[in-house]
DNA sequence: GAATTCATGGAATGAATATTTCAAATCGCG
DNA sequence: CGCGATTTGAAATATTCATTCCATGAATTC
C-alpha cells in the first residue's frame, strides 16, 4: 500500500457544481490530452446532451469511445462517467432541489450565517420562479370566467385552512375594502359548516388549497358544490381532489423550498380575482 | 398484418410536446384508473423526476410498479415508458423550445378581457420586482441577528393585523410544523392584550405592519416593547412607528398595484427567518 | 534512437434497466 | 351474488448501458 501512497490521490475533489466543474474545464483545457480535450469542447457545448444522453450515444456525438468519456470523468476525480453525469442533470433540475443540496453543503462546511444567506437566496428565486411558472399556466380567459362567476355571486365564501389561510384571510380583506360582501370560512371557531349551509346557486365559493390537502377544506368544497354553489378552485394540481365538474379552477405551481411553499403566485392570482371582481362589478 | 388490423392502432397520436402530453393527461385524468391517475398527479407534479429518474426510482416516488409506468406509457400511445420519458426531457433539453412555448402561451392568453390580462400580467410583474427590491434590501446579517434573537426565544408572539395578518398566520402554520412554539395575536376575540400580557424578556415577538399601520399592531408592538421583549419588526420603511431602539428591523417593499400590494417579499422574508430559526434550534 | 510512459480504440463483462408475462385482485354489470 | 373484464402487483426476461480490460499506437525522455 505504502508503495502506492504517490499514485492518484488528487482524485479527492471532484466538483458537485457544475459551474465549478466547468471552471476546472476551463483552466485544464491546455493540459488535456486529445480525446478528452475534445469530450471537454463537446460537453461545454451541449451540456443538455450530456445531462440527458447515454454513455454511448455522447460517444458518438463527440466521436470519441464510450470509455474515453468514463476516461474523462475519472480525471476530474469523478468515480465515472454516470457520476459526473449527475452534476450535468442538476444543472437541469429543479432548482430547489440543487438548492437544498447546497445548503446541505453549507451545513458541513461553513458557519450558520452563509446558510442563512442560501436560505434567503433561495426563497427570493422562488419568488421568481413562482412568477413565471404563473404567467405559464394561467390562461387569462380562465380568470375571466372566474371574475364573471365572482362578479355575479351576491355573498364570496372562502375555503381555506393551514396553509392557504393566509390566502384566502388576505381574500377577505382585499374583498372587504373592495366593498365586496365576503365570509371567511376557516376561523378559530368550529361554526364554518353552519356558516357555509346559508351559501346557494346564487352566491359563490372561492376555495385554495394544496397538498397534503387539508380534509376539512375537502369537506366543505364537497358541501359547496353540493348545495350548487358557483365554485372558484386554487389548487396545485389539475388532479385536485377539490376540483368538480362544473367548477373553474386554476393550477398555481408554487415554488417549493425546504418544504415550505411561498404563497406568492397564489396571492397574485387572488389579487387579480379580486380587483377584476370589484372592476366587473362596478360596471 | 393485416390480420392484426384490429388490434390497437389508436397508437399512433402521442403527444411529442410537452404541453400537448399535459393536455392529454388532464382531459383523461377522470377514464384514469387509479394507479394511472396516480402516475400522471406525480409527473404533473414532479415533470423533473420524471425527466432524470429512472423507471425504478420514479416508481418508488409515485408509489407504483414500474410496470404500471410502462402501462401509463403505453395507455396515452407512446412504446414505453422510455419513449415517454424523451418528452419529459426535452422540456428541459434547450430552452428555446420552452421560450417558443411560452410565446405561444400568450398568444393564447391574450384572447381574454384586455384589462383583465393587463391586471394579472401588473401583479405578475408586481412579483418579480418585489423579489428585486428584497434582495437589494435585506442585508443577510441583519437576518442572521433576527434569528439568534428569535432562536432564544421561549415564546415567539406573532403580530399582524388586517393585511399583515395572512403573513403572522403562515408564520403561525410554519413555527407549529417546525416545532417552534409560537403565539398568534390577531385572533378574531378580542384577548390579545391578555395574551400578549405573558410574554417576557425571554421570549420574543414578530410584528409586521405597513402603512397605513392599524392602530391595533401598534399598541401591540409598543405594549411588547414595554415588556422587554426582543423584537423583530418587518415594516415597510426605516421611519416606521414600529421601530423601537433595539429592536432587529427589516424594511420591504412591496410592489404596490391598484393599491393592493402583493405579500410575496414580506411571506419569503417571514419564511426566512421561521427556516432559520428552526435551523438554528436544532444546532 | 530505444525505452518507457501515456493515450487510445475496441471488445468483453457484469450490472442496471425497461419491458413482458402471468397470476391475483378489484371492479362493473347482470 | 357470481361472472367476465379490467386493473394491478411481482417476478422473469431481454435489452441496454457503463465500466473494465487489454492490445495497439503515439508521444516523451534519456
Amino acid at each position: 500500500m505504502s508503495s502506492e501512497r504517490d499514485e492518484i490521490q488528487v482524485v479527492s475533489a471532484a466538483p458537485r457544481d457544475f459551474w465549478q466543474l466547468r471552471e476546472a474545464m476551463v483552466s485544464r483545457k491546455d493540459q488535456l490530452p486529445k480525446r478528452l480535450a475534445q469530450v471537454a469542447a463537446y460537453a461545454m457545448a451541449n451540456p443538455d446532451d450530456v445531462a440527458f444522453g447515454t454513455a454511448a450515444s455522447i460517444a458518438v456525438k463527440a466521436e470519441v469511445q464510450p470509455s474515453t468519456l468514463v476516461r474523462f470523468a475519472q480525471a476530474f476525480g469523478y468515480q465515472g462517467f454516470s457520476d459526473l453525469q449527475e452534476v450535468f442533470q442538476d444543472r437541469l433540475r429543479d432548482r430547489t432541489s440543487s438548492y437544498s443540496e447546497r445548503l446541505r453543503a453549507l451545513d458541513t462546511h461553513t458557519g450558520g450565517n452563509a446558510k442563512t444567506a442560501a436560505l434567503f437566496a433561495g426563497f427570493c428565486d422562488g419568488i421568481e420562479r413562482s412568477a413565471e411558472a404563473l404567467r405559464e399556466r394561467v390562461p387569462v380567459e380562465r380568470i375571466d370566467a372566474a371574475v364573471m362567476l365572482l362578479a355575479q355571486a351576491e355573498t364570496i365564501y372562502l375555503v381555506g385552512q393551514r396553509r392557504s389561510y393566509p390566502v384566502s384571510s388576505y381574500l377577505s380583506y382585499a374583498f372587504g375594502k373592495l366593498g365586496v360582501k365576503s365570509v371567511l370560512v376557516g376561523s378559530p371557531q368550529g361554526t364554518d359548516p353552519e356558516t357555509l349551509g346559508f351559501a346557494g346557486p346564487r352566491d359563490a365559493a372561492i376555495a385554495v388549497s394544496f397538498t397534503p390537502y387539508a380534509s376539512a377544506a375537502l369537506a366543505y368544497t364537497r358541501q359547496v358544490a353540493e348545495q350548487n354553489v358557483p365554485l372558484v378552485v386554487i389548487t396545485d394540481s389539475p388532479f385536485s381532489p377539490l376540483i368538480t365538474k362544473d367548477c373553474v379552477w386554476f393550477e398555481v405551481v408554487e415554488a417549493d423550498f425546504e418544504g415550505f411553499r411561498l404563497l406568492s403566485a397564489t396571492m397574485a392570482l387572488a389579487m387579480t380575482l379580486a380587483v377584476a371582481v370589484a372592476d366587473a362589478r362596478r360596471a
